[in-house]
DNA sequence: AATGAGCGG
């Protein structure tokens, strides 16, 4: 592509012809000659319509103008405030309000500009990973490695996840559970073993119910409309009280919210006023509906 | 219409 721009006169001093200047001095004839001229596309009216004009050779060498109409799309359109479109009829001004340099402000870009978002698969981090990648292979030799820390088992399951992981006392065969005894310098075995207070002998546990992971007190959230972002539902949640996670379901392929998402409390009760308060509730044009959350299956 | 992802010693 070739872009011509104009410089102020004064910025012309040198008599000496600039690379860039020679390509316009050469003999295409007037205009663009053998080139059909750059498309151009009105600003869309307020229904949204625009025209596409642009110019074909064809074979006979002869110019041909094409004109298009087409509408701008409705997701757009929705976009614009009834303002902004009704701006688009004002008549041209500033450097605008020349037809030519109009022309010329306004460019259409070809580049292909990829939305990413984070952790969608084809993203970066997942091409990282190229196919044979040992680390990828680690899969089953991994199994090995998993050994639970509250029952001991091998290669069953993570420590998370361990059919255990509620019962106290821990069964026998135990490993690497933490000293019931606070830990100190001299005991070999508990060495370097970090123990949270919470935890250590003599720690006031009332009032705390242990828990691995808060899926208790998840509220499950659908009709959410396809633009709800988990900001927005944190935003409209924690009214009620202290929220530990939002979640909203994405497609995993195209990116899109799938309608649904889950926020987590940090108090049941409060999880309770948000059920009641929000369910049918009206967000963005849809109904809400706010129910407690099925456990998560895996 | 619809019940989540990823992280590991």
């Amino acid at each position: 592509m070739t872009i011509a721009m104009e410089r102020p006169a004064s910025a012309n001093q040198s008599t000496k012809p600039r690379w860039g200047d020679l390509e316009d001095d050469d003999d295409r004839g007037e205009d663009y000659g053998y080139f059909a001229p750059p498309e151009v596309v009105t600003e869309p009216d307020e229904h949204g319509v625009k025209k596409v004009i642009s110019y074909k050779i064809k074979d006979d060498g002869r110019k041909a103008k094409i004109t298009t109409t087409i509408r701008i799309r409705k997701l757009a359109k929705a976009r614009l405030s009834k303002r902004a479109i009704e701006r688009r009829s004002w008549p041209k001004f500033g450097d605008a309000a020349n037809k030519d340099d109009g022309a010329r402000l306004t460019m259409v870009s070809t580049e292909e500009i990829i939305i990413e978002r984070p952790r969608a698969p084809g993203s970066k981090a997942d091409d990282i990973k190229a196919p044979g990648d040992p680390l990828a292979q680690l899969g089953k030799g991994g199994a090995v490695l998993m050994v639970c820390r509250t029952c001991g088992k091998k290669g069953d399951h993570w420590t998370s996840k361990c059919p255990y992981k509620d019962l106290a006392p821990p069964p026998e065969g135990f490993v690497d559970k933490p000293t019931s005894e606070a830990p100190s310098a001299s005991s070999g075995a508990t060495k370097g073993t970090y123990v949270p207070p919470s935890q250590r002998q003599g720690a006031d546990r009332s009032g705390q119910e242990m828990r691995r992971r808060n899926d208790e007190n998840s509220v499950r959230v659908t009709n959410l409309s396809e633009d709800t972002r988990e900001p927005d539902l944190q935003d409209l949640f924690s009214t009620f009280g202290p929220v530990s996670r939002v979640y909203i379901a994405y497609d995993q392929k195209t990116g899109m919210s799938r309608g649904f998402g889950f926020v987590n409390f940090v108090h049941k009760s409060d999880a309770e006023k948000a059920i009641a308060k929000l369910n049918g509730y009206g967000y963005d044009n849809l109904i809400l509906r706010v129910e407690w959350a099925a456990p998560r299956t895996n």
